[in-house]
DNA sequence: ACAGGCCTGTAACCTAGGTTAAGCGCAATT
DNA sequence: AATTGCGCTTAACCTAGGTTACAGGCCTGT
Protein backbone atom coordinates (compact mmCIF):
# COMPACT_ATOMS: atom_id res chain seq x y z
CA UNK A 1 0.00 0.00 0.00
CA UNK A 2 3.39 2.26 0.74
CA UNK A 3 4.55 -0.04 -1.90
CA UNK A 4 4.98 2.49 -4.22
CA UNK A 5 6.95 4.86 -1.87
CA UNK A 6 9.36 1.87 -1.89
CA UNK A 7 9.56 1.36 -5.48
CA UNK A 8 10.58 5.11 -5.85
CA UNK A 9 13.23 4.41 -3.34
CA UNK A 10 15.18 1.56 -4.19
CA UNK A 11 15.30 3.06 -7.76
CA UNK A 12 18.07 5.03 -6.24
CA UNK A 13 19.34 2.80 -3.86
CA UNK A 14 19.20 -0.87 -1.58
CA UNK A 15 16.32 -0.77 1.18
CA UNK A 16 16.89 -4.43 2.89
CA UNK A 17 14.11 -5.62 4.32
CA UNK A 18 14.27 -4.74 7.73
CA UNK A 19 14.38 -0.97 6.78
CA UNK A 20 10.98 -1.76 4.66
CA UNK A 21 9.33 -3.20 7.99
CA UNK A 22 10.77 0.10 9.74
CA UNK A 23 9.66 2.46 6.69
CA UNK A 24 6.44 0.58 6.63
CA UNK A 25 5.56 1.01 10.45
CA UNK A 26 6.34 4.98 10.14
CA UNK A 27 2.57 4.72 8.96
CA UNK A 28 -0.09 6.07 11.13
CA UNK A 29 -3.00 6.47 9.09
CA UNK A 30 -4.30 6.25 5.37
CA UNK A 31 -6.36 9.64 4.28
CA UNK A 32 -8.15 10.34 1.70
CA UNK A 33 -8.61 13.99 -0.09
CA UNK A 34 -10.88 15.73 -2.77
CA UNK A 35 -9.30 17.35 -5.67
CA UNK A 36 -8.81 21.22 -5.02
CA UNK A 37 -8.93 20.50 -1.15
CA UNK A 38 -6.19 22.32 0.29
CA UNK A 39 -3.83 19.36 2.06
CA UNK A 40 -1.06 21.57 3.76
CA UNK A 41 -1.40 25.49 4.59
CA UNK A 42 1.67 26.98 4.44
CA UNK A 43 3.26 28.27 7.74
CA UNK A 44 1.08 26.04 9.93
CA UNK A 45 2.82 24.00 12.48
CA UNK A 46 3.40 20.31 11.59
CA UNK A 47 3.59 17.52 13.15
CA UNK A 48 3.23 15.20 10.38
CA UNK A 49 4.34 14.29 6.73
CA UNK A 50 2.70 12.62 4.40
CA UNK A 51 3.51 10.32 1.35
CA UNK A 52 1.13 10.39 -1.36
CA UNK A 53 -0.08 6.95 -2.61
CA UNK A 54 -2.36 8.08 -5.40
CA UNK A 55 -3.17 11.27 -7.43
CA UNK A 56 -1.22 14.23 -7.90
CA UNK A 57 -0.34 16.83 -5.80
CA UNK A 58 1.05 20.25 -6.28
CA UNK A 59 3.07 22.55 -3.80
CA UNK A 60 2.88 26.69 -4.85
CA UNK A 61 3.47 29.51 -3.42
CA UNK A 62 1.49 32.90 -4.14
CA UNK A 63 1.61 36.42 -4.14
CA UNK A 64 -0.27 38.86 -2.29
CA UNK A 65 -1.56 39.64 -5.74
CA UNK A 66 -3.13 36.56 -6.27
CA UNK A 67 -0.49 35.28 -9.03
CA UNK A 68 0.41 31.65 -8.06
CA UNK A 69 3.59 29.68 -8.87
CA UNK A 70 3.59 25.76 -8.41
CA UNK A 71 6.83 24.69 -7.02
CA UNK A 72 6.82 21.57 -7.64
CA UNK A 73 4.10 18.47 -8.46
CA UNK A 74 4.09 15.35 -6.64
CA UNK A 75 3.18 12.21 -8.17
CA UNK A 76 2.62 8.89 -6.27
CA UNK A 77 5.61 7.83 -4.26
CA UNK A 78 6.55 10.86 -3.59
CA UNK A 79 6.81 12.64 0.12
CA UNK A 80 5.98 15.79 -0.70
CA UNK A 81 6.15 17.77 2.51
CA UNK A 82 9.62 15.20 4.11
CA UNK A 83 10.90 18.74 4.19
CA UNK A 84 8.33 19.50 7.14
CA UNK A 85 10.17 17.60 9.47
CA UNK A 86 13.18 20.00 9.60
CA UNK A 87 11.74 23.20 8.71
CA UNK A 88 8.65 22.59 11.13
CA UNK A 89 6.43 24.91 9.04
CA UNK A 90 6.35 25.13 4.82
CA UNK A 91 6.62 27.89 2.96
CA UNK A 92 4.68 26.98 0.19
CA UNK A 93 0.70 25.27 0.39
CA UNK A 94 0.08 22.07 -0.87
CA UNK A 95 -2.73 21.15 -2.74
CA UNK A 96 -4.84 18.41 -4.20
CA UNK A 97 -4.71 18.52 -8.27
CA UNK A 98 -6.77 15.12 -8.08
CA UNK A 99 -8.45 13.26 -5.32
CA UNK A 100 -5.46 11.24 -3.68
CA UNK A 101 -4.69 9.01 -0.69
CA UNK A 102 -2.33 9.84 1.21
CA UNK A 103 -0.54 7.75 4.14
CA UNK A 104 0.43 9.79 7.19
CA UNK A 105 3.76 9.65 8.75
CA UNK A 106 4.06 11.32 12.65
CA UNK A 107 7.02 13.15 12.91
CA UNK A 108 8.13 11.55 16.18
CA UNK A 109 8.22 8.15 13.79
CA UNK A 110 10.66 9.71 11.06
CA UNK A 111 13.34 10.81 14.51
CA UNK A 112 12.89 7.05 15.67
CA UNK A 113 13.64 5.34 12.51
CA UNK A 114 16.42 7.77 11.43
CA UNK A 115 17.86 6.95 14.68
CA UNK A 116 17.21 3.60 14.80
CA UNK A 117 18.84 3.46 11.00
CA UNK A 118 21.14 6.21 10.63
CA UNK A 119 21.39 5.19 7.04
CA UNK A 120 17.49 6.27 6.63
CA UNK A 121 18.12 8.87 7.50
CA UNK A 122 20.41 9.96 4.86
CA UNK A 123 18.12 8.53 2.39
CA UNK A 124 15.80 10.86 3.50
CA UNK A 125 18.15 13.54 3.41
CA UNK A 126 18.89 12.63 0.00
CA UNK A 127 15.44 12.54 -1.19
CA UNK A 128 14.70 16.35 -0.38
CA UNK A 129 18.10 16.99 -2.06
CA UNK A 130 16.12 15.50 -5.16
CA UNK A 131 12.98 17.66 -4.71
CA UNK A 132 15.40 20.62 -4.44
CA UNK A 133 17.23 19.22 -7.83
CA UNK A 134 13.70 19.45 -9.40
CA UNK A 135 13.17 23.06 -7.70
CA UNK A 136 16.62 24.13 -9.67
CA UNK A 137 16.09 23.00 -12.75
CA UNK A 138 12.50 24.55 -12.68
CA UNK A 139 13.99 27.99 -11.93
CA UNK A 140 16.20 27.08 -15.09
CA UNK A 141 12.70 26.51 -17.18
CA UNK A 142 11.50 29.94 -15.71
CA UNK A 143 14.39 31.87 -16.25
CA UNK A 144 15.89 30.55 -19.79
CA UNK A 145 13.62 28.67 -21.25
CA UNK A 146 11.19 29.28 -23.62
CA UNK A 147 7.37 28.67 -23.37
CA UNK A 148 7.32 25.80 -25.75
CA UNK A 149 10.87 24.19 -24.27
CA UNK A 150 9.34 24.71 -20.69
CA UNK A 151 5.91 22.74 -21.72
CA UNK A 152 8.25 20.16 -23.26
CA UNK A 153 10.28 19.91 -20.36
CA UNK A 154 7.72 19.13 -17.93
CA UNK A 155 6.11 16.72 -19.70
CA UNK A 156 9.19 14.66 -20.44
CA UNK A 157 10.28 15.03 -16.48
CA UNK A 158 6.41 13.90 -15.49
CA UNK A 159 7.01 10.91 -17.66
CA UNK A 160 10.29 10.09 -16.16
CA UNK A 161 8.84 10.44 -12.64
CA UNK A 162 5.71 8.14 -13.54
CA UNK A 163 8.13 5.45 -14.90
CA UNK A 164 9.67 5.12 -11.90
CA UNK A 165 6.58 4.10 -10.25
CA UNK A 166 5.18 1.87 -12.63
CA UNK A 167 2.70 4.75 -13.23
CA UNK A 168 3.50 5.15 -17.49
CA UNK A 169 0.99 3.21 -20.39
CA UNK A 170 1.63 3.62 -24.04
CA UNK A 171 4.06 6.89 -23.78
CA UNK A 172 1.50 8.62 -21.88
CA UNK A 173 0.48 8.91 -18.29
CA UNK A 174 -2.90 10.26 -16.65
CA UNK A 175 -2.28 14.15 -16.26
CA UNK A 176 -5.21 15.56 -13.96
CA UNK A 177 -4.30 18.79 -14.09
CA UNK A 178 -6.82 21.60 -15.82
CA UNK A 179 -4.76 24.08 -18.07
CA UNK A 180 -4.69 27.01 -15.52
CA UNK A 181 -2.84 24.87 -12.78
CA UNK A 182 -0.71 24.14 -16.03
CA UNK A 183 0.23 27.24 -16.64
CA UNK A 184 0.93 27.91 -12.81
CA UNK A 185 3.76 25.35 -13.15
CA UNK A 186 4.91 26.71 -16.12
CA UNK A 187 5.27 30.37 -15.51
CA UNK A 188 2.12 31.52 -17.87
CA UNK A 189 -0.90 32.94 -18.40
CA UNK A 190 -3.86 30.66 -18.91
CA UNK A 191 -4.35 32.07 -22.60
CA UNK A 192 -0.63 30.87 -23.74
CA UNK A 193 -0.08 27.69 -22.08
CA UNK A 194 -3.06 27.04 -24.43
CA UNK A 195 -1.54 28.14 -27.39
CA UNK A 196 1.75 26.66 -26.41
CA UNK A 197 -0.01 23.26 -26.12
CA UNK A 198 -1.61 23.60 -29.42
CA UNK A 199 1.78 24.32 -31.16
CA UNK A 200 3.08 20.76 -29.27
CA UNK A 201 0.12 19.02 -30.64
CA UNK A 202 0.53 20.99 -34.36
CA UNK A 203 4.26 19.61 -34.70
CA UNK A 204 2.49 16.12 -33.38
CA UNK A 205 4.52 16.06 -29.98
CA UNK A 206 2.30 14.76 -27.78
CA UNK A 207 -1.55 14.73 -27.11
CA UNK A 208 -3.72 15.68 -23.91
CA UNK A 209 -7.47 14.52 -23.73
CA UNK A 210 -9.61 13.94 -20.80
CA UNK A 211 -6.57 14.57 -18.39
CA UNK A 212 -4.90 12.19 -20.33
CA UNK A 213 -1.41 12.92 -21.78
CA UNK A 214 0.37 10.62 -24.89
CA UNK A 215 3.68 11.64 -26.11
CA UNK A 216 3.99 11.22 -29.88
CA UNK A 217 7.26 11.77 -30.42
CA UNK A 218 9.60 11.36 -27.09
CA UNK A 219 12.71 12.50 -29.22
CA UNK A 220 11.62 15.03 -30.74
CA UNK A 221 9.93 16.19 -27.22
CA UNK A 222 13.31 15.34 -25.73
CA UNK A 223 14.58 18.02 -28.07
CA UNK A 224 12.42 20.98 -27.96
CA UNK A 225 12.61 20.67 -24.08
CA UNK A 226 16.54 19.94 -24.24
CA UNK A 227 15.69 17.41 -21.68
CA UNK A 228 18.59 15.48 -19.73
CA UNK A 229 17.00 13.52 -16.39
CA UNK A 230 20.46 13.54 -14.95
CA UNK A 231 19.48 16.54 -12.65
CA UNK A 232 16.43 13.19 -11.06
CA UNK A 233 19.22 11.26 -9.76
CA UNK A 234 18.00 7.73 -10.86
CA UNK A 235 21.34 5.96 -10.65
CA UNK A 236 22.29 3.64 -7.52
CA UNK A 237 23.28 5.29 -4.48
CA UNK A 238 25.38 4.35 -1.40
CA UNK A 239 23.90 5.88 1.27
CA UNK B 1 37.82 30.54 11.04
CA UNK B 2 35.26 28.87 10.14
CA UNK B 3 33.11 30.71 13.45
CA UNK B 4 31.10 32.62 10.49
CA UNK B 5 29.39 29.54 9.79
CA UNK B 6 28.43 28.26 13.55
CA UNK B 7 27.25 32.10 13.73
CA UNK B 8 25.04 30.85 10.95
CA UNK B 9 23.78 27.81 12.61
CA UNK B 10 23.08 29.16 15.85
CA UNK B 11 20.65 31.56 14.52
CA UNK B 12 18.50 28.81 13.82
CA UNK B 13 19.42 26.20 16.44
CA UNK B 14 21.56 25.80 19.51
CA UNK B 15 25.17 24.54 19.15
CA UNK B 16 26.85 23.00 22.30
CA UNK B 17 30.32 23.58 22.53
CA UNK B 18 30.62 19.82 22.07
CA UNK B 19 29.07 20.17 18.97
CA UNK B 20 30.85 23.38 18.02
CA UNK B 21 34.23 21.29 18.21
CA UNK B 22 33.07 18.60 16.54
CA UNK B 23 32.14 20.70 13.35
CA UNK B 24 35.46 22.83 13.69
CA UNK B 25 37.30 19.42 13.74
CA UNK B 26 35.36 18.16 10.19
CA UNK B 27 37.60 20.94 8.24
CA UNK B 28 40.30 19.32 6.78
CA UNK B 29 41.93 22.56 4.64
CA UNK B 30 41.24 25.94 4.04
CA UNK B 31 41.57 26.72 0.23
CA UNK B 32 41.96 29.91 -1.75
CA UNK B 33 39.97 30.41 -4.89
CA UNK B 34 39.89 33.34 -7.27
CA UNK B 35 37.39 34.96 -9.09
CA UNK B 36 35.62 33.71 -11.86
CA UNK B 37 37.30 30.27 -11.26
CA UNK B 38 35.06 27.03 -11.45
CA UNK B 39 34.94 25.49 -8.44
CA UNK B 40 32.96 22.44 -8.47
CA UNK B 41 31.97 21.45 -11.71
CA UNK B 42 28.44 19.49 -11.99
CA UNK B 43 28.60 15.89 -12.49
CA UNK B 44 31.86 15.41 -11.37
CA UNK B 45 32.12 12.98 -8.27
CA UNK B 46 32.42 14.53 -4.77
CA UNK B 47 34.26 13.30 -2.05
CA UNK B 48 34.05 16.58 0.33
CA UNK B 49 32.31 19.52 0.38
CA UNK B 50 32.78 23.22 0.94
CA UNK B 51 32.13 25.90 3.51
CA UNK B 52 32.34 29.41 2.45
CA UNK B 53 34.28 31.41 4.20
CA UNK B 54 34.97 34.53 2.69
CA UNK B 55 33.81 36.04 -0.67
CA UNK B 56 30.77 34.92 -2.92
CA UNK B 57 29.82 31.79 -5.12
CA UNK B 58 27.06 31.27 -7.18
CA UNK B 59 25.46 28.06 -7.80
CA UNK B 60 24.18 28.06 -12.04
CA UNK B 61 23.11 25.87 -14.19
CA UNK B 62 23.20 26.23 -17.97
CA UNK B 63 21.26 25.54 -21.19
CA UNK B 64 23.07 23.82 -24.40
CA UNK B 65 23.16 27.26 -25.92
CA UNK B 66 25.06 28.83 -23.04
CA UNK B 67 22.16 30.52 -21.40
CA UNK B 68 23.15 30.72 -17.38
CA UNK B 69 20.57 30.59 -14.87
CA UNK B 70 22.15 31.10 -11.44
CA UNK B 71 19.90 28.69 -8.80
CA UNK B 72 21.54 30.37 -6.07
CA UNK B 73 23.85 32.99 -4.13
CA UNK B 74 26.27 31.75 -1.30
CA UNK B 75 28.00 34.16 1.22
CA UNK B 76 29.82 33.57 4.17
CA UNK B 77 28.90 30.65 6.41
CA UNK B 78 27.02 29.29 3.92
CA UNK B 79 27.43 25.18 3.11
CA UNK B 80 26.99 25.44 -1.00
CA UNK B 81 27.71 22.06 -2.05
CA UNK B 82 26.24 20.44 1.04
CA UNK B 83 23.25 18.39 -0.80
CA UNK B 84 26.45 16.49 -2.37
CA UNK B 85 26.90 14.15 0.57
CA UNK B 86 24.25 12.58 -0.22
CA UNK B 87 23.97 13.46 -4.02
CA UNK B 88 27.35 12.46 -4.71
CA UNK B 89 27.73 14.88 -7.78
CA UNK B 90 26.19 18.24 -8.35
CA UNK B 91 23.60 19.37 -10.98
CA UNK B 92 24.81 22.70 -10.51
CA UNK B 93 28.22 24.41 -10.85
CA UNK B 94 29.65 26.21 -8.29
CA UNK B 95 31.69 29.64 -9.55
CA UNK B 96 33.36 31.92 -7.71
CA UNK B 97 32.24 35.50 -7.98
CA UNK B 98 34.93 37.17 -6.04
CA UNK B 99 38.36 36.15 -4.37
CA UNK B 100 36.84 33.41 -1.87
CA UNK B 101 38.04 31.41 1.07
CA UNK B 102 36.89 27.72 1.65
CA UNK B 103 36.95 25.35 4.50
CA UNK B 104 36.74 21.61 2.58
CA UNK B 105 35.01 19.15 4.63
CA UNK B 106 35.45 15.55 3.55
CA UNK B 107 32.25 13.75 3.49
CA UNK B 108 33.65 10.70 5.59
CA UNK B 109 33.67 13.26 8.29
CA UNK B 110 29.83 14.77 7.31
CA UNK B 111 29.09 11.09 7.79
CA UNK B 112 31.31 10.84 11.34
CA UNK B 113 30.25 13.64 13.05
CA UNK B 114 25.98 12.76 11.97
CA UNK B 115 26.87 8.95 13.30
CA UNK B 116 28.34 10.82 16.64
CA UNK B 117 25.71 14.07 17.09
CA UNK B 118 22.37 12.71 15.25
CA UNK B 119 21.15 15.87 15.92
CA UNK B 120 23.77 17.97 13.78
CA UNK B 121 23.09 15.14 11.17
CA UNK B 122 19.13 16.76 11.50
CA UNK B 123 20.74 20.36 11.52
CA UNK B 124 22.48 19.79 8.11
CA UNK B 125 19.44 18.34 6.46
CA UNK B 126 17.95 21.89 7.74
CA UNK B 127 20.02 23.72 6.23
CA UNK B 128 19.79 21.94 2.69
CA UNK B 129 15.66 22.34 3.55
CA UNK B 130 16.69 26.16 3.82
CA UNK B 131 18.40 26.12 0.57
CA UNK B 132 15.63 24.40 -1.39
CA UNK B 133 12.92 26.70 0.60
CA UNK B 134 15.32 29.91 -0.93
CA UNK B 135 15.05 28.16 -4.28
CA UNK B 136 11.92 28.08 -4.25
CA UNK B 137 11.57 31.88 -3.66
CA UNK B 138 13.91 32.32 -6.72
CA UNK B 139 10.68 30.27 -9.01
CA UNK B 140 8.23 32.41 -7.95
CA UNK B 141 10.34 35.47 -8.55
CA UNK B 142 11.20 34.05 -11.80
CA UNK B 143 7.70 32.86 -12.76
CA UNK B 144 5.68 35.76 -11.57
CA UNK B 145 7.37 38.94 -10.40
CA UNK B 146 8.31 41.56 -12.38
CA UNK B 147 11.84 42.45 -13.02
CA UNK B 148 11.67 45.12 -10.71
CA UNK B 149 10.04 43.40 -8.34
CA UNK B 150 12.51 40.22 -8.58
CA UNK B 151 15.70 42.65 -8.31
CA UNK B 152 14.12 44.26 -5.24
CA UNK B 153 13.28 40.97 -3.34
CA UNK B 154 16.93 39.54 -4.27
CA UNK B 155 18.42 42.64 -2.73
CA UNK B 156 16.44 42.51 0.17
CA UNK B 157 16.93 38.45 0.49
CA UNK B 158 20.53 39.38 0.54
CA UNK B 159 20.44 42.05 3.05
CA UNK B 160 19.02 39.64 5.34
CA UNK B 161 21.18 36.70 4.94
CA UNK B 162 24.72 38.83 5.01
CA UNK B 163 23.04 40.40 8.33
CA UNK B 164 22.81 36.95 10.26
CA UNK B 165 26.85 36.50 9.20
CA UNK B 166 27.46 40.48 10.29
CA UNK B 167 28.28 41.24 7.03
CA UNK B 168 26.25 44.73 5.98
CA UNK B 169 26.95 47.89 7.69
CA UNK B 170 24.83 51.27 7.36
CA UNK B 171 22.12 49.35 5.53
CA UNK B 172 24.43 48.11 2.56
CA UNK B 173 26.71 45.31 1.93
CA UNK B 174 29.50 44.33 -0.57
CA UNK B 175 27.93 43.42 -3.55
CA UNK B 176 30.80 41.86 -6.05
CA UNK B 177 28.57 40.67 -9.28
CA UNK B 178 29.02 42.53 -12.39
CA UNK B 179 25.45 43.47 -13.94
CA UNK B 180 25.81 40.26 -15.93
CA UNK B 181 25.89 38.15 -13.28
CA UNK B 182 23.19 39.88 -11.91
CA UNK B 183 20.81 39.55 -14.46
CA UNK B 184 21.52 35.75 -14.51
CA UNK B 185 20.45 35.60 -11.04
CA UNK B 186 17.28 37.28 -12.37
CA UNK B 187 16.48 35.80 -15.95
CA UNK B 188 16.94 38.37 -17.50
CA UNK B 189 19.03 39.92 -19.96
CA UNK B 190 22.04 42.16 -19.32
CA UNK B 191 20.82 45.56 -20.70
CA UNK B 192 17.07 45.41 -19.01
CA UNK B 193 18.90 44.60 -15.48
CA UNK B 194 20.63 47.84 -16.19
CA UNK B 195 17.67 49.48 -17.30
CA UNK B 196 15.70 47.76 -13.64
CA UNK B 197 18.37 48.65 -11.70
CA UNK B 198 18.40 52.42 -12.96
CA UNK B 199 14.98 52.34 -12.20
CA UNK B 200 15.51 51.25 -8.88
CA UNK B 201 17.88 53.42 -8.25
CA UNK B 202 15.72 56.63 -9.54
CA UNK B 203 12.94 56.10 -7.15
CA UNK B 204 15.54 56.22 -4.48
CA UNK B 205 15.12 52.73 -2.99
CA UNK B 206 19.27 51.28 -3.47
CA UNK B 207 22.57 53.05 -4.99
CA UNK B 208 25.43 50.43 -6.56
CA UNK B 209 28.61 51.79 -7.01
CA UNK B 210 32.14 50.42 -7.36
CA UNK B 211 31.05 46.94 -6.00
CA UNK B 212 29.32 48.14 -3.10
CA UNK B 213 25.17 48.06 -2.35
CA UNK B 214 23.23 50.75 -0.68
CA UNK B 215 19.69 50.42 0.54
CA UNK B 216 18.37 53.99 0.72
CA UNK B 217 15.16 53.22 1.52
CA UNK B 218 14.23 49.30 3.10
CA UNK B 219 11.03 50.25 3.88
CA UNK B 220 10.45 51.06 -0.09
CA UNK B 221 12.53 48.21 -1.12
CA UNK B 222 10.63 45.70 0.85
CA UNK B 223 7.24 47.19 -0.96
CA UNK B 224 8.26 46.93 -4.37
CA UNK B 225 9.69 43.36 -4.08
CA UNK B 226 6.74 42.31 -1.58
CA UNK B 227 9.37 40.57 0.77
CA UNK B 228 8.74 38.72 3.79
CA UNK B 229 11.57 36.96 5.14
CA UNK B 230 9.16 33.75 6.80
CA UNK B 231 10.98 31.66 4.33
CA UNK B 232 14.37 31.99 5.37
CA UNK B 233 13.54 30.02 8.77
CA UNK B 234 15.06 32.68 10.97
CA UNK B 235 13.64 31.49 14.16
CA UNK B 236 15.17 29.26 16.64
CA UNK B 237 14.49 25.32 15.76
CA UNK B 238 14.11 22.54 17.86
CA UNK B 239 15.95 19.32 15.72
C1' DA C 1 51.80 55.07 -23.73
C1' DC C 2 48.99 52.25 -25.76
C1' DA C 3 45.90 48.37 -26.94
C1' DG C 4 42.50 45.32 -25.77
C1' DG C 5 38.91 43.73 -22.76
C1' DC C 6 35.46 44.10 -19.68
C1' DC C 7 31.91 46.76 -17.50
C1' DT C 8 28.36 50.23 -17.48
C1' DG C 9 25.16 52.87 -19.83
C1' DT C 10 21.75 54.23 -23.71
C1' DA C 11 19.08 54.24 -27.80
C1' DA C 12 16.15 52.18 -31.48
C1' DC C 13 13.70 48.61 -32.61
C1' DC C 14 11.43 43.97 -32.09
C1' DT C 15 8.87 39.93 -30.23
C1' DA C 16 7.30 36.49 -26.88
C1' DG C 17 4.07 36.36 -24.08
C1' DG C 18 0.34 39.13 -21.47
C1' DT C 19 -4.50 41.17 -21.56
C1' DT C 20 -9.17 41.35 -22.56
C1' DA C 21 -13.00 39.58 -24.45
C1' DA C 22 -15.98 36.40 -26.44
C1' DG C 23 -17.85 31.81 -27.99
C1' DC C 24 -18.36 26.83 -27.48
C1' DG C 25 -19.04 22.34 -25.27
C1' DC C 26 -20.17 19.72 -21.55
C1' DA C 27 -21.42 18.31 -16.94
C1' DA C 28 -23.85 19.30 -12.83
C1' DT C 29 -27.93 21.39 -10.82
C1' DT C 30 -32.92 22.92 -10.83
C1' DA D 1 -35.29 21.56 -20.75
C1' DA D 2 -33.30 25.33 -19.05
C1' DT D 3 -29.52 27.30 -16.35
C1' DT D 4 -25.15 27.87 -14.52
C1' DG D 5 -20.42 27.34 -14.42
C1' DC D 6 -16.07 25.65 -15.64
C1' DG D 7 -12.63 24.44 -18.92
C1' DC D 8 -10.94 25.04 -23.52
C1' DT D 9 -10.20 27.77 -27.57
C1' DT D 10 -9.40 31.76 -30.48
C1' DA D 11 -8.82 36.55 -31.83
C1' DA D 12 -7.23 41.40 -31.48
C1' DC D 13 -4.43 44.15 -29.33
C1' DC D 14 -0.66 45.58 -26.02
C1' DT D 15 3.69 45.76 -23.28
C1' DA D 16 7.59 44.05 -20.60
C1' DG D 17 11.51 42.66 -21.64
C1' DG D 18 14.75 41.00 -25.52
C1' DT D 19 18.05 42.30 -29.38
C1' DT D 20 21.49 44.78 -31.55
C1' DA D 21 24.54 48.29 -31.67
C1' DC D 22 27.48 51.69 -30.08
C1' DA D 23 30.13 54.73 -26.80
C1' DG D 24 32.72 55.93 -22.70
C1' DG D 25 35.49 54.60 -18.63
C1' DC D 26 38.51 51.85 -16.36
C1' DC D 27 41.75 48.14 -15.62
C1' DT D 28 45.45 45.01 -17.08
C1' DG D 29 49.18 43.56 -19.76
C1' DT D 30 52.92 44.84 -22.92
Amino acid sequence: MITVHLKKLRRRTEISSEEERAIRATVAEVREVRADELVVRSGELLTSSIILLDGWLARSKDLPGGERQVTELHVAGDFPDLHGFTLKRLDDDITALSDCRLAVVPHERILDITMQFPRLGRVYWFSTNVDAAIQRELSLSLGQRSAISRMAHLFCELYVRLDVVGRTRDSGYQFPLTQRELSECLGLTVVHANRTLQELRRRNLVELENRHLIIRDMRGLEGVAEFDPSYLYLDKHQL
